[in-house]
DNA sequence: TGTACATCAGTGAACGCGCGTTCACTGATGTAC
DNA sequence: TGTACATCAGTGAACGCGCGTTCACTGATGTAC
């Protein structure tokens, strides 16, 4: 009898694999990138054949989105963890950036090139949501007294993505300019563009976000 | 007889087919993304017959090489161009985003998501660096009275990067900053993460760079 | 100008490869009486 | 508790495919005397 609520053992089971090939999957994104990724040699390596996979993924595809459901739930949950343990904005961007580090590719997975065609699935866009709502929280809780700009005015009739959350523009601004500032870094250092100059993308970071704060 | 700094037929007509053979590399790409790029799909594109394109690259990757080459010509060429006409910094984020939106996977070809394990050709650097002159020619002209941040304390003993130009770390940090904010933007707005929120990325950036020359 | 030769673009057949995916099957694990 | 049956994880063979790349070749274009 399954115990109602838990799992029975063949569920468990069945989580342990799906994990462990998620693992390994993982693995084979760092080293080669997402279009190197093989079924077949996800397989080899989990130890089974090639078709036992089906079992577990319907088809590459819905692997690979899987992984980028993960990607966003791992970013989401981060995010949440470090504001609910207090972070300022500096303190979330360096959370971020650890995070980023510690696999670029699942970073790039969700903010890198985009496969022309490829659609993330729906819920995703809710996941991102979620992170652009801590983003909110943290951000309506510094002090606010700058000029408006033409962004800010802007921002006023175009609102409608902040649903349901009681923002000033001057927050919503704020938030937008903390996702791009700290991606614009971020990314070129993932990908390496910094390399040869010996820059430090903390202090940058920083700068960018306190410089954010002061404006 | 080989007209000598001129081209022969033969060279002419190689020249051409060359050119062609790219042109419809760059519409694959700009597809299906690169992962999708296939020799023998062009090769009938092009109306020829697969190994015949070993005439013209030694290897799928030498292809590629000289995509990345000529993306990052064509982007140094259009930043030059706009500087040579007057253009100020906004003037230049708009030149560069118009070229990055006329050819999204040109772009990301440049600053898109890393191939592990792949180092792009050393002279792109140099061409890289070029556009970084180009920046840091128009961020020197911007009049610079603003306080010095720990940012600004580093670059003053990590600047051998921006080899030879004879530009203030202040300068240096508005070339990187607007590097950065830019990047920042138009990625995600490339990469469609701005879809839904009815956000006018054009607007977004003009905000970060005039925050950047007041700041 | 005409002929002999070298260069070189392009072809078609073939190679080996690894891919995602299907199918019919075996054998172990769990369920019901 | 023991037996009969259903569920389901995993296998091995096979499918068709398109890939990058090589090779020996044909035939046209250019070069030299």
């Amino acid at each position: 009898m399954t115990d109602p609520g838990g799992q029975s053992p063949r569920e468990r089971y069945r989580a342990q694999v799906r994990a462990e090939i998620k693992r390994h999957a993982w693995e084979q994104i760092a080293t080669a990138g997402v279009a190197a990724l093989s079924l077949n040699a996800i397989a080899k390596q989990v130890g089974m054949s090639g078709p036992a996979l089906y079992r577990y993924f319907a088809s590459r595809d819905e692997l690979i989105t899987t992984l980028i459901r993960d990607a966003y739930r791992s970013l989401a949950d981060t995010v949440r963890a470090a504001s609910h343990s207090g972070a300022d904005l500096i303190g979330l961007a360096r959370v971020i950036r650890e995070w980023a580090r510690s696999d670029p590719q699942r970073y790039f997975l969700i903010y890198g090139t985009p496969v022309p065609g490829y659609h993330a699935p729906d819920d995703t866009t809710k996941i991102s949501f979620e992170v652009m709502t801590v983003l909110l929280e943290v951000c309506g809780a510094v002090s606010a007294d700058k000029p408006a700009t033409p962004f800010d005015a802007h921002l006023e009739t175009h609102r409608e993505w902040a649903f349901g959350h009681p923002a000033e523009a001057t927050t919503l601004h704020r938030a937008l300019s903390f996702w791009t500032r700290l991606h614009g870094v971020l990314s070129l250092e993932l990908a390496g563009h910094f390399t040869g100059m010996e820059i430090d993308p903390d202090l940058l970071i920083a700068d960018e976000l306190n410089a954010l704060l002061a404006q």
